[in-house]
DNA sequence: ACGACGACTTCGGTATACCGCTAGCTTGCG
DNA sequence: CGCAAGCTAGCGGTATACCGAAGTCGTCGT
């Protein structure tokens, strides 16, 4: 309902991809400055459409806006994480849920396609299929529950999720699969209670695995205001 | 952490606020068109903040984007509400347990103010003032969670149920006060359980009603297509 | 009289240009 | 030599202007 991912039509959208996949594949570190000039010119554009694509990754979490002084890409604390799954837990429990109440054939094939996909990437010793076939697979879910609020909330975080995978790069894969076929089995036998159980102890799994690596590249004392300073930039950097 | 609601010191929160208002106090009826030159020229601005308040709007749900044809006042459709409850079950369910977790003296203080007030308003009988304040102890629960992410995310939400009361003006807010009070207790009890239940049970008591309401003055063949039409608008509306 | 085609109007999309805040350098004084 | 006040320029905030897409209305032909 809220992001019309295929067909960037405007050049807003074409901006708010071109940065929302460096800064999730970790070509802009966090902490990274973005200044608004810059980025338009290297991307071939105005500022306005930057600008707007800007406020919206603000918006999801991935960018910090400092008023007057710019902006810089997100920092990924611990605390963010912890966030992250908690509220993960609850909704992708939701979704699980409703998804089980409401299947029918055409949402039972659609789940399925992500898993095919993934055990094909896997066969092929596919990484990258394979997580964005998995990828898919949560996103499906969410789709069959049929609420379109959970899906415009459950973007950002799948975006903020797919980040944190890449940067920390955690969890087997394989486990994932066979996590993803009983939860599309329990959906599948329109059992809620069991599917629900299931989604939110699949999302519990990577938990803490993630706050470790975490830990790691987090700076605890960091400060967005101090960070938008140093105007002056390196001549190489 | 996202919405720095108070001072809003840029014309883009300004003129966010201003229609945010005029569509939650249904000054803007569902449907109602928005023409970005007009609009910018009755608030006194040029139309790029306005844009800019526009889409995150649109991102909030409140407005919908026609691309390259408009904006208008989003529908609210009883689907909406039940996914927007949906939602708010669980979120809230989540936001009393961690209350209840890391409830100290100082949370609490923060979450027996708005109670104060609301009876201070019953009192008085200021109807206005003891919608406020329940509103008031919803957005202090979330806010001892703990957990800016589900802050970030509630915000929307809670404006969007400011919408929904003010459109139907469901439930009697003593009641809500009574259910309240309880919430608090258990809170303070730090039982974790029972204010997860309480505030769940809570957040599903307005659910039928106002749905029911919701189905009124909704219409089902609403399409936003055909709604950013008729560029000749009539000489009075 | 009715339908199709074409020009005009409207309004969103984008670019360009200007303003003013603020950080950080610089300079001068203690 | 250190610190503070003023100066400079980078960069976000906003306005204005232009362009092109899309809808509406008028007109012409049948």
């Amino acid at each position: 309902m809220n992001q019309p991912a295929p067909a960037p039509g405007s050049l807003r959208d074409l901006a708010y991809e071109a940065m929302r996949e460096r800064i999730v594949e970790g070509v802009w570190h966090p902490g990274r400055r973005i200044v608004e000039r810059d980025v338009a010119a290297e991307l071939g554009i105005s500022r306005i459409p930057l600008r707007e694509a800007l406020r919206r990754l603000h918006d999801e979490g991935l960018v910090i806006l400092v008023p007057r002084q710019g902006a810089l890409v997100s920092p990924f604390t611990p605390a963010d994480v912890s966030d992250l799954f908690d509220i993960r837990e609850h909704l992708e429990e939701l979704a699980a849920r409703r998804a089980a109440e409401r299947a029918d054939e055409g949402v039972l094939s659609r789940l399925r396609e992500p898993l095919r996909a993934a055990e094909d990437a896997r066969a092929r010793g596919d990484e990258r299929g394979l997580a964005l076939a998995n990828a898919t697979f949560h996103t499906e879910v969410v789709d069959a529950s049929g609420n379109a609020l959970l899906q415009s909330i459950m973007d950002p975080l799948a975006t903020k999720l797919r980040w944190l995978f890449r940067l920390t790069a955690v969890r087997d894969p394989g486990e994932q699969c066979a996590e993803h076929a009983r939860l599309y089995q329990a959906i599948a036998a329109r059992d809620p209670e069991k599917a629900g159980a299931l989604a939110r102890a699949h999302a519990a799994a990577g938990r803490e695995l993630s706050m470790r690596m975490a830990q790691e590249w987090s700076d605890p004392h960091f400060n967005p205001v101090t960070a938008t300073r140093t105007r002056r930039r390196g001549p190489h950097p």
